[in-house]
DNA sequence: CTCATTTGACCTCC
DNA sequence: GGAGGTCAAATGAG
């Protein structure tokens, strides 16, 4: 594996399909760019908001935000996967059918330990970002690493909700080596892996495929914001870190796709809950 | 006691 | 054979 810094999609690149990147490709672009850069907004915000009880309410506006160029993407997505379909001879496809259906799945059987395969790169998303954690996601550490030629080890992470609902959904997390300066903000590479199948603790269904009702109250409602490092490495932002938060505003995102709410049916019946937020704090500005 | 993290061993892939 | 990814026992925190 080389470089995590190139642009994934979960799909094939765009740019092997020239149709598709006329048609489809700039407006995905544009629409993942805006998510990207909400979730960085999101993650500078919040940590900042931690004390305030207008906390939740930010996090899930910007869950919803998400929904939506989540569901405008994944609506491109179908698209281009009707066309994609009849491309079947592309080369990497061929051997990585072959290798998984043939060569190592009668291992797997006959040895459940040796299941583990490297990881494909035709579904990763890589992005930078000064605060890896505030990803709206829980995440468990199953590994560190010590990565050849980078100065700090990778960690890997799985959800949270792996087990329970068999999620497959990996992220790793490895600080930047040039991100040591004094005035530049630490800088984290991070690389997800898989789509969410799970339901996070909103309640919201962060799956692709399930669709299903939430009819969970307000009250039940529980922040899903990560918090998950003891990594000496991984560091996080907290209510201290101004410095950091302001210069991360600046910060230009490199991840063309978001993976962590491609939700595109979740339900939003939010917005009565929002607007009655909203009211309430607008009728008590200061609490 | 439970659960998350750490860490060395082991695995697959190149 | 080296590098990267995962497993699982050990460890520690709450």
């Amino acid at each position: 594996m080389k470089h995590h810094n190139s642009r994934h999609l979960p799909q094939s690149s765009p740019s092997d399909h020239p149709s598709f990147a006329s048609d489809h490709g700039s407006a995905m672009k544009e629409i993942a760019r805006g998510q990207s850069l909400v979730t960085q907004l999101r993650a500078i915000v919040l940590p900042a908001l931690q004390a305030d009880q207008r906390c939740e309410l930010v996090a899930q506006m910007f869950q919803n935000i998400l929904d939506c160029s989540s569901k405008a993407i994944t609506e491109l997505q179908l698209q281009h996967q009707s066309d994609d379909d009849a491309l079947v001879d592309d080369k990497k496809r061929v051997r990585r059918i072959s290798s998984d259906d043939c060569t190592k799945e009668e291992g797997a059987t006959a040895n459940p330990r040796h299941q583990h395969k490297r990881r494909r790169s035709d579904d990763l998303v890589s992005l930078e970002t000064p605060v890896p954690h505030y990803d709206g996601r829980q995440w468990r550490k199953y590994g560190q690493k010590h990565i050849n030629k980078a100065k700090h080890p990778r960690s890997y992470y799985r959800c949270t909700y792996s087990k329970e609902q068999g999620c497959k959904a990996t992220k790793t997390v490895q600080q930047q080596d040039e991100s040591t300066g004094t005035d530049n903000p630490v800088m984290y590479t991070v690389v997800y892996h898989g789509q969410h199948t799970c339901k996070d603790n909103n309640g919201v269904d962060s799956g692709t495929d399930e669709s299903e009702t939430n009819t969970q109250s307000s009250s039940d409602r529980r922040s899903s914001i990560s918090i998950t490092s003891t990594d000496p490495c991984d560091h996080q932002i907290s209510l201290g870190d101004n410095k950091l938060i302001g210069k991360s505003a600046d910060l230009v995102t490199k991840s063309l796709y978001e993976p962590l709410n491609m939700n595109p049916f979740a339900p939003l019946d939010l917005d009565c809950w929002e607007l009655d937020a909203l009211l309430r704090f607008q009728l008590e500005p200061d609490n």
